[in-house]
RNA sequence: GGGCCGAUAGCUCAACUGGUAGAGCAGCUGACUCUUAAUCAGCGGGUUCGGAGUUCGAUCCUCCGUCGGCCCA
């Protein structure tokens, strides 16, 4: 415990004479009728007049936010979770005994006030108190009024004191409620049943991606968080689920940056008799109907950029992308020894037994991504960095795959599923030597879900989209942790 | 993991070339019944992130550490 300063041991004080005029500490028998916002929403348009002649009668509860206190009648401001309306609290209309109570409230406070709508002088809806009470007393004082919370690690760990103070921040999360209840909206609307399949996972598979390991006492083995879902997910497919999404965390033992937290949402969906490409224009869709209902239109702002999401987006193959943002011709690209002194030129590093597809991979990754800012559906991924997807019937070195790039970073990950079981199993066996070669990354064989394959699986095509950095897109947050409430961070020491 | 930057009153921020830390808000006391960053008068509040060093003297310079931000891997 630290020492507590001035300012938490007068608030102390007050608390324990609120108590010696007989107000229960915490009570929790007062029930609001109404919220700050719905009555500002309701009764602005009102005239005074009105009010007076038919008077309105509130109780709302919420944080005191503002007070200007004039000796003998105060004015406050109550914030609650829709929104901030003044009161007026007046000695002669609430007594004396009630007025000394009041005296005692501090900003912060959470009390419940009951009264009527009236207007003041300069038009504010206002609620004339007949009664405050106090409701939780704040023994700590809030940050400052007018700049808000300002520093970024305390808006991380004590979030809440960010959305008290910092109504940009509670915007963000609002927005972001949002796009989980349109997206639900949007996969049901079309047919799409939500699932719910393991977080604890004794493969992790459905991604190429270092995992966290925990341990079951009783059945005594350990177990990894999920990478990914999407094994489950095919899982449901194969068992007659022919639409699914889930809406969930993933879990990552990676590196921490402005675009990746060890835990992050993400949105994987399949779709049977569905191929690829009917993903890229269902993806065209979605975004574009989120961007409507969460920023309200789909030319959004992006830093110094401008996006705009109107389909259709561009396409292009991975080979093209290279070309276009190395300046190689297009024979270069095809070339892996070409490829590989490029990489090197660039200091893109590479295991030596590399192949051509893992090298193609890393370029594109350096030398183009961060450069699509427009919307771009890029295509035609290698075959040895997609082990779950189906070839490309016409090239067979490709598979039908596409990663939607926006504002230069991976917003969603699509593909035709490999469907044919010995194929899938060849795949396994070829991230197992990639694995043995010292690919902590590759894929882990998982011979249930070959088994699950064997049964027969509809043709099928599944995407993943990452939520929080499709979050930080629809708010313009130049951070995963602005769109996360509670991102990982290292533990204080105290 | 590497580079750069940052941490000063409860909060938001100042402090010249090294000379012993200030303001606004918040708090406290008093005045004030239509204010809204209320106003007016007065007062208190600091381990300058932690540790070591250099120096007559360190918020300031050096080193180590902690936490955070940005960039890179």
């Amino acid at each position: 415990m630290e020492a507590e300063h001035e300012q938490v041991l007068v608030r102390r004080k007050k608390l324990a004479e609120l108590v010696r005029l007989g107000c229960a500490p915490y009570p929790n028998d007062f029930t609001p009728r109404h919220q700050a916002g719905d009555l500002l929403a309701r009764w602005s348009a009102t005239p005074a007049t009105t009010l007076d002649a038919a008077p309105v009668s509130v109780a709302l509860a919420g944080r005191l936010m503002a007070i200007r206190d004039f000796g003998k009648a105060l004015f406050a401001h109550l914030q609650d979770g829709s929104g901030r309306l003044q009161i007026h609290v007046q000695r002669a209309v609430v007594g004396d005994e009630a007025w000394a109570r009041v005296k005692q409230l501090d900003l912060g406070d959470i009390v419940g006030v009951e009264g009527r709508l009236f207007r003041t002088k300069t038009d504010e809806l206002t609620v004339a108190a007949a009664r405050v009470r106090y409701l939780a007393k704040a023994l700590q004082p809030l940050p400052e009024k007018w700049h808000g919370l300002q520093d970024v690690e305390r808006r991380y760990r004590q979030r809440y004191l960010d959305l008290l103070a910092n109504p940009e921040s509670r915007e963000v999360f609002r927005k972001r409620a949002q796009l989980l209840q349109s997206l639900r909206r949007f996969f049901a609307a079309r047919g799409f049943l939500e699932v719910e399949t393991p977080m604890m996972q004794a493969i992790a598979g459905g991604a190429l991606a270092r995992p966290f390991v925990t341990h079951h006492n009783t059945l005594d083995i350990d177990l990894y968080l999920r990478i990914a879902p999407e094994l489950y997910l095919k899982r449901l497919v194969v068992g007659g689920l022919d639409r699914v999404f889930e809406l969930n965390r993933n879990f990552r033992n990676e590196g921490m940056s402005t675009e990746h937290n060890p835990e992050f949402t993400m949105l994987e969906f399949y779709q049977a008799y569905a191929t690829y490409t009917d993903l890229m224009e269902l993806t065209e869709a979605l975004f574009a109907e989120l961007a409507r209902e969460v920023a309200g239109g789909l030319v959004l702002p992006w830093g110094e950029h401008t996006i705009d999401l109107t389909p259709p987006w561009r396409r292009l193959t991975v080979k093209e992308g290279v070309a276009e943002h190395t300046g190689l011709s297009a024979a270069d690209v095809e070339d892996a020894t070409t490829l590989r002194a490029y990489a090197l030129r660039r200091g893109i590093p590479l295991p030596d037994d590399a192949p051509y597809g893992k090298i193609l991979i890393e370029v594109f990754e350096k030398a183009a991504e961060h450069r699509l800012i427009q919307p771009t559906f890029v295509t035609a991924y290698p075959v040895e960095v997609s082990p779950l997807a189906r070839s490309n019937d016409a090239d067979p070195t490709v598979v039908d795959r596409f990663e939607l790039f926006v504002a230069g970073r991976e917003l969603a990950n699509g593909f035709s599923e490999l469907n044919d079981p010995a194929e899938q199993r060849a795949r396994f066996e070829m991230q197992l030597a990639a694995k043995t070669g010292g690919d902590d990354e590759a894929h882990a064989m998982d011979e249930d879900y070959v088994r699950a394959l064997e049964h027969g699986m509809p043709p099928t095509a599944g995407e993943g989209i990452g939520i929080d950095r499709l979050a930080m897109l629809l708010t313009n947050a130049a951070s995963i942790r602005d769109v996360i409430l509670f991102p990982q961070m290292r533990p204080e020491r105290r």
